[in-house]
DNA sequence: GCGTTCACCGTTAGCGTTAACGGAATTACA
DNA sequence: TGTAATTCCGTTAACGCTAACGGTGAACGC
């Protein structure tokens, strides 16, 4: 910098008010250090610049594991977002372990980085406070457990989508539906049994305590309490699968049985990850928007970090129903009606 | 700092030698500033840090894009070795975007980063020659084309791996074998094609040319390909896909002919991607060591950082066959021989 | 007693940038 | 013409840390 100082003739500080598009330069002066921090293809110091004003154009994304699909349409939608803003994204996973999760909470709250979108299964109310009280500007996506108040988030309408499932397998002529959910402690879990539930109840039935199942958002839980449903005295004539995965442990279970997708039972999921249209058959699900709600949790942070206030604090984006070919009508009953 | 060293009735060099491990402190004044240092939470300001030594504690991972779960692997294996080395994990997609990979060799070149690990899917060789002369320590994952001389890599034995899915599709007894091929511009699509024609003809085959199909690594090339080759006069008893992806498509067309897998047709595919074991049959597929190719990525590049020399330029991983339920042997042909 | 070596620690200075202030030149206005 | 406001730019001093060097005291040898 001191060198294109010297060869324009001014000092440092002018050539910093040039790049920091600053108004009070001459336009003649400007023009002329503009030409010469092209011509020589200079950049400044990051990490002077981060040292003098505090700021690192560095964002953290930490997610709670790098395993599952899922999670890179939101790493996606954080990228594609990211990137026109000149701020960089750091990823850091977790895995669930506890020291790392510490690790996370001083690595962020040291200044290090900017501002963080963190994706965590589990509810970190304390961690999130201790972030808040120490002024890091954060945004949680799709947060599955209680979050303390005001703490800005992005999630998708859980309960809806599962509601609109659910109506869907209903208007298909299904009547007995199972649901197998995610682990109970999760918020959106809970959003989705809810939905389902509200569906019956709203269709005038009342849920089946045997075909409401617990499940954890594995496969193997899909493909277990598929079997155990499977084994019902009068098993369903649909599943509705807390998410995709799980749905796809279902058509596991159904295909060891000999039981066919969606001639026999229909099968519905939740997520829409990117392999759902792959599977066989392609799989009818809930859209939920993950790279819109990363891009969603950007434009927060950035407003955060801006000091500009929030709309809203907690932003709910939209699901949407997606038809594909693992539903159907159920099957005729042994005596069928003409 | 300051405080730490006051608190500890010593200098904040000290306290900066203790920080960074340096020999030549005392034990007792050593462990007194360690206590205080983990009392008070304190951590340096890596701006300072990066300033005063240069390095920035940030690697750069460069995909082409986001889109597949392939790129996830190895982002996973990347991150989790870089955990334990304190350098943070920034990542960036080109998404092919002539500006954008513009836009990244700037960025990585400027002394922002302290080393990349491209994963790039067409040869870029001018860009990565110039960042060689940068002197940006670097190490391209899986590269797909031609490189220039001396450029650090990690790759996996394509070759092999698809000499070793064919032979396996030999060992059942099929003879008609057809092969969907990669973009034939890039370098593993080639290594792999070759290996396929290499188990054939070391079985004493001669591929045979209608079977052999060209293809894009996208699910809809597979579906294509399969669908000609059913309607070939006469059609194969297995299929190997360049990749898990194609092998999807091939499953998609199979099931609209009502052609069975493995029963009527075998299926073969190429990666192991999260969710080959998932999908219905479960596919029998080539494992490419995604994420251990992104840690030995980054053990290449620690080297590379340290100014250590590199035991090798180029260096392949091991793929191993994984068998699932998508091959058997070929079907009785019609006049079944005793 | 004096030099030498070694272990330990402090001082100085500066990495590249910019906030804050101030000063000179120019313009605006009474 | 004088004063105030404005425009433009330079000076100073840090930001938090560490390389390089220097200094102190203790141990040791001659």
């Amino acid at each position: 910098m001191r060198e294109i100082a010297a060869a324009a003739g001014v000092s440092p500080m002018t050539v910093s008010r040039v790049l920091n598009k600053r108004p009070d330069v001459a336009p003649g002066t400007r023009h002329k250090i503009e030409q010469l921090v092209a011509e020589s293809g200079f950049v400044r110091s990051r990490a002077a610049t981060a040292m003098r004003k505090g700021r690192h154009g560095l964002i953290d994304l930490v997610v709670l594991s790098l395993d599952s699909p899922y999670i890179l349409e939101i790493i996606r939608g954080v990228e594609e977002a990211l990137e026109p803003t000149g701020f960089r994204l750091v990823i850091s996973a977790t895995n669930g372990e506890d020291q790392r999760e510490r690790q996370w909470l001083a690595k962020i709250s040291d200044g290090w980085t900017d501002g963080a979108i963190l994706v965590l299964a589990q509810g970190q109310s304390a961690r999130l406070q201790a972030l808040r009280r120490r002024g890091t500007p954060f945004v949680v996506v799709d947060h599955q457990g209680e979050l303390g108040p005001h703490i800005p988030s992005v999630g998708a309408t859980n309960w809806a989508g599962a509601r609109s499932a659910t109506e869907y397998l209903l208007s298909l002529g299904h009547r007995r539906i199972a649901f197998i959910g995610g682990s109970p402690t999760l918020g959106c879990a809970q959003e989705r049994a809810s939905g389902f539930r509200a569906a019956l109840e709203a269709a005038g039935l009342v849920p089946e305590p045997d075909l409401v199942r617990p499940g954890t958002f594995m496969h193997e839980s899909g493909y277990e309490q598929t079997l155990a449903l499977l084994d019902l005295p009068r098993p369903p004539t649909a599943i509705f699968a807390g998410n995709d995965t799980m749905a796809f442990g279902c058509y596991s279970a159904l295909r060891e049985r000999g039981v066919t997708v969606p001639d026999a039972i229909s099968v519905i999921g939740f997520d829409d990850v990117l392999v759902a249209p792959l599977v066989i058959p392609p799989l009818t699900t809930v859209r939920q928007p993950l790279a819109d709600m990363g891009r969603f949790a950007v434009s927060m942070l950035q407003r955060l970090i801006d000091g500009r206030p929030l709309d809203a604090v907690r932003v709910e984006l939209a699901t949407s129903l997606v038809v594909r070919d693992s539903c159907a009508a159920p099957a005729p009953p042994k005596r069928p009606r003409p």
